[in-house]
DNA sequence: AGAGAGCTTGACGTTAACGTAAATGTAACG
DNA sequence: CGTTACATTTACGTTAACGTCAAGCTCTCT
């Protein structure tokens, strides 16, 4: 029962629907650790943990940095104190920017509403005037 | 009663909060078309106008190119149905894609929140065992 | 006339997140 | 052993929406 339990680039681009250049230039900037057999690359179970956060990350809108930071808060040392602070100060940070954006997005959302209401209107007539 | 009716460039900036290269941007861009008084810029009202849209189309994020073709099309002819109606479905689609992500970043913030309280217990102990 | 203030047109710089191409390596298949 | 199929590194290219000089008009005030 020697399950190997480590992907190849190709598996893992077909796995998770990206391209090798996408998972070479998130090992670049850190935000997955791959380990080497020789030259090639395999994704550990971690490394694919990683990247489903990655991509959730994505779809989120935020830039790949802050997602290696976010990431970083997952696996730091979690029995130093001030290391711990200064994650949950990041993680709080974080999340009022998230709020922050959500309400700008709430406005956006409304006001682009009221405006297909009114572009409903013009294109559709007022049927109850009509009828 | 000789009212100018049109603004310079600095009157523009401030009024839209935006900087000179923002304004001459968007003209090289044709989105605005602001006359010349020898090689001065004066914005007419049509270029405020415009700019109010423009500026309320980023808000929806829209790119600029998007802006661009449904002013166009506005102008083109206001009154052709067949062009509303494109211009109906895009700011529908818009919409949707914004509610979406609305809704993930509902899901990444709820996320975090749990991050963050089990983040607070660690660092803080639970209170209630100490009392 | 000289000094600013403010405008103009280039034109190169910037950031993010990869795309794409070139040159090279290597492992397995027939 | 040669070809095919992927793998690797290096490095320049791309898009959006401007930022940031640089160099030069042109008013106006003094």
């Amino acid at each position: 029962m020697t399950t190997t339990d480590t992907l190849s680039i190709r598996e893992m681009c077909d796995t998770f629907d990206v391209t090798p250049r996408t998972l070479r230039f998130y090992e670049a900037k850190e935000l997955l650790f791959p380990i080497r057999e020789g030259t090639r690359r395999l994704f550990t179970r971690r490394d694919r943990a990683r990247l489903t956060l990655i991509l959730r990350g994505k779809r989120f809108g935020f830039s790949l940095e802050d997602i290696r930071q976010i990431l970083d808060m997952y696996d730091r040392d979690g029995s130093n104190e001030a290391q711990m602070q200064r994650t949950y100060e990041l993680a709080k940070d974080r999340l009022a920017q998230m709020e922050a954006q959500r309400a700008e997005l709430d406005v956006a959302i409304a006001e682009l509403r009221t405006e297909i209401d009114a572009s409903e209107h013009l294109i559709h007539g007022f049927r109850r005037a009509a009828e």
